[in-house]
DNA sequence: CGGGCGATTGATTGCCTTCAAACGTGGTGG
DNA sequence: CCACCACGTTTGAAGGCAATCAATCGCCCG
């Protein structure tokens, strides 16, 4: 439902400029590239959801992002990676080689311009997720994930969380004992429902916004 | 001290790469631009510190970082400046016409690897800071940020604070209370010596390190 | 039916924030 | 030259929120 067969094993990087790959199929939890080796490929996920992560030195895990399908991830500046790749779920990966984003950059101003431009929204993005953690709550970091992600899979009031409790902990900086007492206290408020624990469904989209923009 | 008056009006993008501005003074606290603002031009800083900024929705600011002497700042990747810069002290900055980078850009692989590597590093670095406010305590914050900033400026084992308590506090998204009252323990500890507010001795350079990575 | 894992709920602790007051210093005007 | 004021900083006391420790629940799968 998220994404049509009919998208090729191509990354598009704009009009006139695809990159030709391969599609690999990963099973849930296994790694698909880890940090510091070689940045061999770029990848972009057909179905299912990725995450990507580095480690803090005391050996804490920080889920920096969710990559679900048509989200190209593991674009790096330098010759290796500076994170790691997972599957959330099992899914169907496209895997293009990374000299051939080199070799357009080379020759086509506009690739080496969608390189920037992907870079760049990951800058903002990181810059987005630095604001949730700084000064907001519990209540406000879950309402600005459920928020952010329901606009991203466009399902409607209707989320199917790919990741577990553990993965949104991770994410927002919180315990999976917090995580989870919030979204019972959400569900209490009348502003979620949770008929599973990993389908959430919207009753009141105005209550999330005002809790996301809460002091 | 911190920077030769040798240097040129220029921003050095590499080898046979610099692009031609104008200087500027700021005087302290001054906006040098504003979040949303078209992006005009890029800077350098000569002299003195600059901070940029961006606004929670609830109007808290955040520091995304600080740049000295020798910074590139304000390169951005749409037409608009998506953070606000401000003089911390009064200080030199070099302004360069943002078209001379975008037509560098065009014309010269080179360049525009260059623009894509300062976007990376902005990346790194905030990704870096995403793990530090993640799971730690107030003493690893404001001990990393001491080593990060010494090595910056390269003053040996003393470091001159441009910026207020509040600006750290906003920095480490901390209150202005807990870092004054971090840095007191600190010195209580022999790790630092605070001869003034604004001057900080690192008395134990591997007690901080040692905090700093602790859980 | 049993086992294991993820999720939920409860009780307690600890850290940071908040509120409040005092301190020191630099600048200004008398 | 000194008194005064403003601002940044420091320190203290109390409260709140999330982490931690601990137990139970529910579900999927063997």
């Amino acid at each position: 439902m998220t994404t049509p067969q009919t998208s090729a094993d191509i990354i598009d990087l704009g009009p006139d400029l695809c990159l030709r790959g391969t599609r690999m199929r990963f099973e849930r939890n296994a790694e698909i590239f880890g940090e510091e080796e070689p940045a061999e490929y770029i990848y972009r996920v057909v179905s299912g959801a990725v995450r990507t992560i580095r480690f803090s030195p005391d050996g804490r895990r920080q889920i920096l992002a969710f990559h679900m399908p048509g989200d190209v991830f593991g674009v790096e500046i330098g010759d290796a990676h500076s994170c790691t790749a997972e599957a959330v779920s099992a899914c169907d990966v496209v895997l293009v080689r990374r000299s051939l984003l080199q070799k357009a950059a080379n020759e086509d101003v506009r690739a080496a311009r969608r390189w920037l431009e992907m870079t760049g929204q990951n800058l903002l993005s990181a810059q987005d997720h630095t604001l949730i953690l700084g000064h907001k709550g519990a209540g406000e970091r879950v309402a600005s994930f459920l928020l952010r992600f329901a606009e991203r899979t466009a399902g409607g009031q209707h989320i199917d969380l790919p990741m577990s409790r553990a993965d949104i902990a991770d994410h927002l900086c919180l315990t999976i004992e917090t995580v989870s007492r919030t979204l019972s206290e959400l569900e209490r408020q009348c502003a979620i429902a949770l008929p599973t624990s990993r389908h959430v469904v919207m009753r009141s989209r105005s209550a999330l916004m005002q809790l996301q923009a809460a002091a």
